[in-house]
RNA sequence: GCGAGAGUGGCGGAAUUGGCAUACGCGCCAGACUUAGGAUCUGGUCCCGCAAGGGUUGAGGGUUCAAGUCCCUCCUCUCGCACCA
C-alpha cells in the first residue's frame, strides 16, 4: 500500500543507524581513560532494585496524613508487548505520585492487568496453548517492560482480572447485582445528607403483587428474575456458520466475519443483561460532582441521550375486532375512569415522541419490524409482504440498518389505529428505521414536522399534513431544503423546528413549547398519554460466547427431560469462585453455543440437595467485568474476607487521579460508575462516584512521514489533487480517476513553499506530510525496549512528557528523545567531573552561598516546576529545568544549594539519574521521601524591571526602573531615553495606560 | 450531517489568561577542539530589508489604548456520534 524505497535514494532505517555508531565509536575515539560519562545502563537498573529491595514505595494500608490515589487504567497484556503510548499516561501519573510523596501525601499506586480478552483465546484454538499459559507470560513481559521505565508502583499490590482470587469478586459482585432491583420510587439521604428517589434494592424487598403471589412460588422466582438488575434476554448474535462461532460485533464487517470474511448471520441467544438504564438518570446527574474533562462528560451524556416528551396510546381495538368508532369511543370513556395504565393495554400501540405538539399531523405509524403486535396487525393480503420484510430485517445487524445513505424501506401491515386526539384513522407500517429498542418501538409519523418520516412519507406516497408554522422568517436548514419537494407547482419543505401551531383544532395559534404542556397535561387527565423521558442508553448486554472469561455463578435448573425449566440457582458465596474447567480444546464446536457447553460434564451439571438437576451457564462474562471494580480491590488486594475493607475503602477512594486513553471515554467509566452506584446502594461502598479526576492522555502517532503520489507512468501528481478518501486499490487521482502510488520522500526531496511541502526539484507538485496511528502494517510502531536500550528509561519517561501537553495527540520523534537525552547528559556534566578518572563531583560544586542572580533562578524555578507539575504541564517543568541547567554549566561555581534543590526537582521526572546524583551528593537514602523543595516569593523580585512602552499601541522601545516605579517615575525614564525620548519630542500625549512593572502605551498626538 | 477540540518558525511546542509573540528542545548554518565527527563546546537562526524600518499567530472582519488570547463569518485538520422518534 505504502511504497517504502524513495527514488535515488538507498533504503534507510531510521531508527538504528546513529545508535549503532555511537556505541562503538565513542570509547574508541575518546581520549585514553575512559571518562564517568552519563550512563543510564548502570545507573537505571541500579535504583531500580534499591527501590525494589528496600520497598521504597510500599504502601501503607492507612494513609498516615493526606492521602492520595493515583490510577493507571491498567494494560491489556498483549502478546506485542508495551507500547510507547502505554508509557506516556504511566510516566505522568509517576510524577505525580513521586511529586506527592516528596510533599508529604500517602500514595497508592498499583499496577495490574486486564487480563482476559479475545486475542489469548484466539491464540489458544490456532496453538492449543491454553490462555492461562500465553497470559500470564503476556504478563510476565509487562511487568519487566513497566519495572525497566522506575514506575513508583506499590508492586506487592499487583492484580489479574484472571487471578481465581480476583475474579471470585467479580462473581460476587456479580451475584449482588443479580440480587438487586431497582426501586424508582425509594426515598432515601445520600452520603452528601441530599434527599434522592430511586435505590437498588435487595431482590427480597422487592413487592409481589397479589396475582403473581397466588401462582406460587415458581410464579413469584420468575416475577423476581424479570427485575433482577442481572436478567436474562433473548438478543440477537453475530452467530458466523462458515467459522462455526459467534463473533464479537467488533470481529464483524459490513456483516463478514473480519478473520475470512465468512457471512454473518444475527441469530438470537439467551443472554445475560444488566440494568444499566435504571440508573441512566444518576449517571447523568452525577457528572455534576466529579472533576472530568467537559468533553469526556459531554461524550457520557450524549451516549445516556435523555430525552423529554410523552407515550401516547393509539386504539387499534382488539385481536379480531379491528379499530371502530363506536370501540374508540368506549375506549375513550374507560380510560377516563382508569387514567393511563402502566403497562399499555391489548387494545393499542403506544408510541414514544418528543413532539407531542405535532399530533394532528400524524398521518401513519410504523412499527418496528420486532414490534409484539406485527403478527397480530398483518392482515391476510399483506402477510407474505410482512413476513418477507421482517425476515430480511432480522438479518441486518443495527449498524446496517442505521445506514443513513440508504432509502427508507417499510410495509404496510394492512391496519389502521386512531388517532387519540381526533380519531382519524391511520395506516400502521413497520419499516426498520424505527428501532425496537428505544422508546416503544413504534412511534407516530408526522411527516411534516421530521426528516426521516417525510423521507418515508414521500418513498410510500402517504399523506403529509403541516401542524405547526415556522417562526417569521425562518430559514431553513440544509437537511431540510435537500428534503423539499414541489407538487403541483408548489415547493414543498419539512420543518424540524418549533413554531406555532396550525391545523390543530382549538390549539391553532399554540407556540411549540406551551403546546407540548399542555397537551401533555390533558392527555393524562384523558388517561391517553403521559409525560414520559427516555434515554438512548440500552441494558449492558453482558454475556460473551468465550471460554476465557469469568464464569457465571448460576445454575439453571432441569427437568425431566434435561430442559431448563428457565428457573435458575446461584452458587453459595462460599463456593465462590467459580473456576473455569480445565479443557484441551478450545477449537469451535460448531453450534451457536458458548465453548464451555462442550466442559466436562462433572463441571456442567449437578444434582441439588433437593434432587433438582442443574446446569451451569456457559456464557462467560465480557472483558468489562474485570475492569469495572479493580481500583477498589487495589485498597485492599489480599483480602480473602470481602472483596474489600470498608475501612480501607474509606479511608482511600475515590480515586483521586484517574488517567488514561479517551478510547475508554465512555463505556468503561460508565459500567464502573454503574458498578459503583449499585455497591454504593446496597451499602458496599460509601461514595457514588469511583473517579474523582479524570485526564486523558492523547495519542502518540508515528514519526511523520513525506509522501508524494506518482502516476503509472512514473510522473508526479500534487496531494492537491488526490481524491479524499481511500478505495481498495489504492489511492485515486481527482480528475482521472485513475489509481496512483504513494511513495515516502525524504526530507532531502522536498521543500517548503508557502504554506505546502513541495518536491524540491519540481515546486508545483505538492506532497503531504503527515503523521499516522502506529501500526505494525504501516511499520511505524517505536518498541520502549528499543530506545531503552538505546537512551535509557530517564530518557524516554522526559522525551514522552516534553513532546507536548499530555492530552494533545503528538508526533514520535527520534531526534527529539536524543535531544532530551542530551540534557540528561548536560545535567550529569554539570554535577560531575568529566574530568576526572572515576566519577565524582564536579570541583565547581562548593558548600558557598549562590550568588543574588543564582538564588533567584532557583526559586523561580522551584516555584514554576511545582506549579507545572500540580498542572500537569510537564513540557513546561522539563524546560523549566533545561533553563535552570543552562545557567549552572556556564557559571564556574555551582553552589550545593543551589545544585541539591535542582536534583529535587529533577526527581519525579528522571527518578534514577536525580537517585545517582543526590547519592554522588553524599547522602546516605533515596530521595523518594525528601522534602520537595520550597521557594521564597521575596527572591523573585528584582530590583528593577525592564518595561515594554508602546506609542499608539506600537512598540517602540523600552526603559528599565526601579521595581514598582511609578507612573511618573517610567515617564520621567521615556523621555530621558534618546530613542523613545526623540520619538516623542513635539508630540502631545493624550493619554497613558500604565500598567505597573508590566507596560506603559502612550496616546500621542 | 450533528457535537467537541485544534490551527503559532523548517519541526514538536511556549506565552502570569487581554499587556515584550516565537521560551525550551529538534533541525539547520558558522566556528572551536580534532587524523576524523553524526560526540562535545561557542555563536547564529520567524519573514522582507545593506540599514533605518516594516511585516507576522489558518483567511477576512470587529471590540479595545492594547488581541495568538474576546466577538462574528469562512476555511482546514483531528476525535466522537450518526435514522434514538
Amino acid at each position: 500500500m505504502h511504497a517504502d524505497l524513495s527514488p535515488g535514494e538507498a533504503p534507510r532505517h531510521p531508527r538504528s543507524r546513529a545508535p549503532i555508531h555511537r556505541r562503538f565509536r565513542r570509547p574508541l575515539f575518546r581520549t585514553p581513560h575512559t571518562m564517568p560519562r552519563y550512563d543510564p545502563k548502570r545507573i537505571e537498573p541500579k535504583w531500580q532494585a534499591y527501590w525494589e529491595q528496600n520497598e521504597t514505595f510500599r504502601t501503607p494500608d492507612f494513609p498516615q496524613g493526606p492521602k492520595l490515589y493515583v490510577l493507571d487504567m491498567f494494560p491489556y497484556p498483549s502478546g506485542e508487548g508495551l507500547h510507547v503510548g502505554h508509557p506516556e499516561g504511566y510516566t505522568a501519573t509517576d510524577i505525580t505520585c513521586r511529586f506527592a510523596r516528596m510533599r508529604g501525601q500517602t500514595v497508592l499506586h498499583p499496577m495490574g492487568w486486564d487480563a482476559f480478552g479475545l486475542p489469548a483465546e484466539q491464540h489458544a484454538i490456532k496453538t492449543g496453548t491454553h490462555p492461562r499459559e500465553t497470559t500470564y507470560r503476556n504478563i510476565a513481559t509487562f511487568r519487566r517492560q513497566l519495572k525497566m521505565l522506575g514506575f513508583s508502583y506499590d508492586w506487592s499490590r499487583e492484580l489479574a482480572t484472571t487471578d481465581p482470587d480476583y475474579f471470585r469478586w467479580t462473581q460476587w459482585i456479580f451475584l449482588k447485582l443479580f440480587d438487586s432491583w431497582y426501586d424508582p420510587e425509594f426515598g432515601w439521604t445520600d452520603h452528601r445528607g441530599q434527599a434522592r428517589v430511586g435505590k437498588g434494592r435487595p431482590i427480597a424487598e422487592l413487592p409481589i403483587p397479589a396475582d403473581i403471589q397466588a401462582q406460587g412460588t415458581d410464579a413469584v422466582r420468575r416475577y423476581q428474575d424479570r427485575h433482577r438488575l442481572a436478567y436474562q434476554q433473548e438478543a440477537p448474535v453475530n452467530w458466523c456458520p462458515a467459522l462455526g462461532t459467534v463473533l464479537a460485533n467488533e470481529e464483524v464487517i459490513d456483516g463478514k466475519s473480519e478473520r475470512g470474511s465468512h457471512p454473518v448471520v444475527r441469530i438470537p441467544l439467551r443472554q445475560w443483561m444488566l440494568r444499566i438504564t435504571a440508573y441512566a438518570e444518576r449517571l447523568l446527574s452525577d457528572l455534576d460532582h466529579v472533576a472530568w474533562p467537559e468533553s469526556i462528560k459531554l461524550l457520557q451524556r450524549n451516549w445516556i441521550g435523555r430525552s423529554e416528551g410523552a407515550e401516547v396510546d393509539f386504539y387499534i381495538g382488539t385481536p379480531g375486532s379491528p379499530a371502530n368508532a363506536a370501540g374508540f369511543a368506549a375506549w375513550q370513556t374507560s380510560r377516563a375512569a382508569s387514567r393511563f395504565p402502566l403497562q399499555p393495554s391489548e387494545d393499542v400501540v403506544r408510541v414514544y415522541t418528543t413532539r407531542p405538539d405535532t399530533l394532528y399531523g400524524a398521518t401513519y405509524m410504523v412499527l418496528a419490524p420486532e414490534h409484539p403486535f406485527v403478527d397480530r396487525l398483518t392482515t391476510a393480503t399483506q402477510r407474505s409482504a410482512v413476513e418477507a420484510y421482517r425476515q430480511q430485517a432480522s438479518m441486518k445487524s443495527d449498524l446496517d440498518r442505521t445506514d443513513l445513505a440508504k432509502e427508507k424501506t417499510g410495509v404496510f401491515t394492512g391496519s389502521h389505529a386512531l388517532n387519540p386526539v381526533n380519531g382519524q384513522p391511520v395506516p400502521i407500517w413497520i419499516a426498520d428505521y424505527v428501532l425496537a429498542s428505544y422508546g416503544t418501538g413504534a412511534i407516530m409519523a408526522v411527516p411534516a414536522h421530521d426528516l426521516r418520516d417525510w423521507e418515508f412519507a414521500v418513498q410510500f406516497d402517504l399523506p403529509i399534513i403541516p401542524v405547526v408554522a415556522p417562526p417569521e422568517g425562518y430559514e431553513h436548514s440544509r437537511d431540510e431544503l435537500a428534503l423539499e419537494r414541489t407538487v403541483k407547482g408548489t415547493v414543498q419543505r419539512p420543518f424540524a423546528g418549533e413554531g406555532t401551531a396550525i391545523h390543530s383544532d382549538r390549539y391553532n395559534g399554540t407556540p411549540t413549547a406551551q403546546f407540548k404542556k399542555q397537551i401533555t397535561g390533558e392527555l393524562a387527565e384523558r388517561g391517553l398519554g403521559r409525560g414520559a423521558v427516555n434515554y438512548r442508553l440500552r441494558d449492558w448486554l453482558f454475556s460473551r460466547q468465550h471460554f476465557w472469561g469469568e464464569p457465571f455463578p448460576i445454575w439453571h435448573e432441569l427437568d425431566a427431560d434435561g430442559n431448563p425449566t428457565g428457573l435458575m440457582r446461584t452458587d453459595a458465596e462460599s463456593e465462590l469462585p467459580v473456576l473455569l474447567p480445565e479443557m484441551r480444546h478450545f477449537k469451535p464446536h460448531g453450534r451457536p453455543e458458548p465453548p464451555l457447553a462442550e466442559a466436562p460434564d462433572e463441571w456442567r451439571f449437578q444434582t441439588a440437595a433437593d434432587g433438582v438437576r442443574l446446569a451451569r451457564e456457559t456464557n462467560t462474562m465480557p472483558q468489562w467485568a474485570g475492569s469495572c471494580w479493580y481500583y477498589l480491590r487495589f485498597i485492599d488486594p489480599k483480602n480473602s474476607q470481602a472483596f474489600i475493607d470498608p475501612a480501607k475503602e474509606a479511608a482511600w477512594m475515590p480515586v483521586d487521579l484517574y488517567i488514561g486513553g479517551a478510547e475508554h471515554a465512555v463505556l468503561h467509566l460508565l459500567y464502573s460508575r454503574f458498578w459503583h452506584k449499585v455497591l454504593y446502594d446496597r451499602g458496599c461502598v460509601q461514595g457514588d462516584e469511583p473517579f474523582h479526576r479524570l485526564v486523558n492522555q492523547g495519542m502518540i502517532l508515528g514519526e511523520a512521514e513525506l509522501t508524494g503520489y506518482q502516476r503509472a507512468n512514473g510522473t508526479w501528481i500534487s496531494a492537491r489533487d488526490i481524491a479524499p478518501g481511500q478505495t481498495d486499490e489504492g489511492v485515486i487521482e481527482k480528475g482521472t480517476g485513475q489509481a496512483v502510488k504513494p511513495v515516502s520522500l525524504a526530507a532531502s526531496q522536498v521543500t517548503k513553499k508557502g504554506g505546502d511541502f513541495v518536491l524540491a526539484d519540481q515546486p508545483e507538485i505538492i506532497v503531504e506530510s503527515r503523521s499516522f496511528k502506529m501500526s505494525k502494517s504501516r511499520g511505524n510502531v517505536v518498541n520502549p525496549d528499543v530506545v531503552v536500550d538505546q537512551y535509557g528509561a530517564d530518557s524516554l519517561r522526559l522525551y514522552e512528557m516534553f513532546m507536548g501537553p499530555l492530552e494533545a495527540t503528538k508526533p514520535w520523534s527520534t531526534t527529539g528523545v536524543e535531544g532530551v537525552s542530551r540534557f540528561l547528559a548536560r545535567v550529569w556534566r554539570s554535577i560531575t567531573d568529566e574530568q576526572a578518572d572515576e566519577i565524582r563531583l564536579h570541583p565547581g560544586v562548593q558548600n558557598v552561598e549562590p550568588t543574588p542572580e543564582q538564588n533567584r533562578l532557583l526559586h523561580k524555578t522551584i516555584q514554576a516546576v511545582t506549579q507545572d507539575i500540580e498542572n500537569l504541564s510537564f513540557n513546561t517543568a522539563i524546560s523549566r529545568l533545561m533553563e535552570f541547567n543552562n545557567a549552572l554549566a556556564s557559571s564556574e561555581v555551582r553552589p550545593r544549594k543551589i545544585v541539591e534543590p535542582f536534583v529535587l526537582l529533577l526527581a519525579p521526572l528522571a527518578p534514577h539519574l536525580a537517585e545517582e546524583l543526590w547519592q554522588l551528593l553524599g547522602h546516605g537514602k533515596t530521595l523518594a521521601y525528601e522534602p520537595w523543595p520550597s521557594f521564597d516569593p521575596r527572591l523573585l523580585v528584582l530590583a528593577e524591571v525592564e518595561i515594554p512602552v508602546q506609542i499608539g499601541g506600537k512598540m517602540r522601545g523600552k526603559v528599565t526602573v526601579p521595581t514598582g516605579a511609578d507612573e511618573a517615575t517610567v515617564l520621567q525614564a521615556i523621555h530621558a531615553d534618546s530613542k523613545l525620548g526623540g520619538q516623542l519630542a513635539g508630540k502631545q500625549i493624550v493619554k497613558t495606560i500604565f500598567v505597573p512593572d508590566r507596560m506603559v502605551n502612550l496616546i500621542v498626538k
